[in-house]
DNA sequence: TGTACATCAGTGAACGCGCGTTCACTGATGTAC
DNA sequence: TGTACATCAGTGAACGCGCGTTCACTGATGTAC
């Protein structure tokens, strides 16, 4: 605790206080109380409030795409364009295990945060990530439509979006969806074992039966 | 325009700015200044924010829920519990189409409003929204089991919420994904055509095969 | 080796601002006798 | 029918508060000569 930096300790408890709150709702006067650090010290070190919430992201965001682009590339080289859709998403999970490794933790209250990122109105934060991530985002839809090749475009687009929503969605709430498990059913459950049930969940629900508008 | 009475202009811009911006990030100020009120107002007729909050739910939630459950029950009266999947959601779809009617604005708003109290950490609004229309949920809930009749609880649990995700998430972005589909593919697509492809989608998702753990 | 200056991390206190809420008040309409 | 009072919708101005940001400042470390 003590070793780690004023910026580092910043970010963390930044990182939980976003995740935990949102955006809006979570002050600086908070963060610095929780990070033990003065409350100048976020704009001495970040400039201000919005670039704090940019760097809490660039922190996670860029190791894991690193990680994804070089997965991607590496087997589309072993085995040309042939990864299924059930690859492609058990591609981003073992990275995200890569990057998240022992701490499960850590890694829904980054997927909480995708969720935030995605759904609160924070219009500077999400043109930030488009500009900075946009790229490897568009890469990976390039190996899906590869992957599903004789859907339409548009039948495409819309599932694509009904399978992010799913994952976004339940792994963004997973804590709170744990908690219903536990209190309604007595049963509970990790983070991997949802996973296991999201990939299959998405890839069937993409791949699907091609219907004709009916 | 003029004849409406103060309480539900006020309703009318608060549903419109709460969905748009949030609701942290939408003041008293600007809904009273869009609704051509005085500020006093809102605390006058609500009593407070949090108040109009629930206020703008009530007012579209209960008629869509009172009527949910009137088909619910009339179908399940006609023709015992064996309402399909699609046949649920169709319901569903079909009810909102009742109360949104010709104005399909308003209910792709009013999905952004569901999606927000979801993922916005707004913890009054959820326990009021629990306590107010949880059981209609939890009564749909037992419909949804009785379609699915041979799938594991928990895995069922997940299932319906991958498709919940989906569903609200979709919805809920429905306005900026249609802005992507048409800058990036040049196609347009209505309300309608989303709903229809989303509701096959969430049946064959929760269906699916049921896999023994692998 | 010693001195002068520059850079850097961090601090304490204050800044102005927009927020939700409150309060005393007005004017119109309804009710009692 | 007339008067006194109560109720109700709405208002203007102010309240205190927490917010993000700024600024002059301190003290430690590095660099030049």
């Amino acid at each position: 605790m003590g070793k780690s930096t004023t910026a580092e300790r910043i970010l963390d408890a930044a990182q939980i206080l976003f995740a935990t709150k949102g955006f809006s709702e979570t002050s600086l006067r908070h963060i610095t109380s929780k990070a033990g650090v003065n409350l100048a010290a976020v704009n001495y070190h970040f400039g201000s409030k919005e670039k704090l919430m940019q760097a809490v992201f660039e922190r996670t965001l860029t190791p894991f795409c690193d990680n994804l682009e070089k997965q991607l590339l590496t087997h589309g080289q072993n085995r040309g364009a042939t990864l299924s859709l059930e690859e492609l998403f058990g591609m981003m999970v073992s990275t995200a295990d890569g990057v998240y490794g022992d701490d499960s933790k850590e890694f829904s209250r980054f997927m909480r945060l995708m969720g935030l990122a995605y759904t609160q109105t924070q219009e500077e934060l999400r043109a930030f990530l488009g500009e900075r991530y946009g790229m490897v985002f568009k890469r990976f839809l390039v190996y899906i439509k590869l992957a599903a090749p004789e859907m339409a475009p548009k039948e495409l687009f819309w599932r694509i979006h009904f399978a992010l929503g799913a994952a976004v969605f339940t792994l963004a709430s997973f804590g709170g969806l744990q908690e219903v498990l536990q209190k309604d059913y007595g049963m509970s459950v990790g983070l991997p074992d949802v996973v296991t049930r999201l990939v299959p969940f998405m890839a069937a629900g993409i791949r699907g039966d091609v219907e004709k508008e009916s």
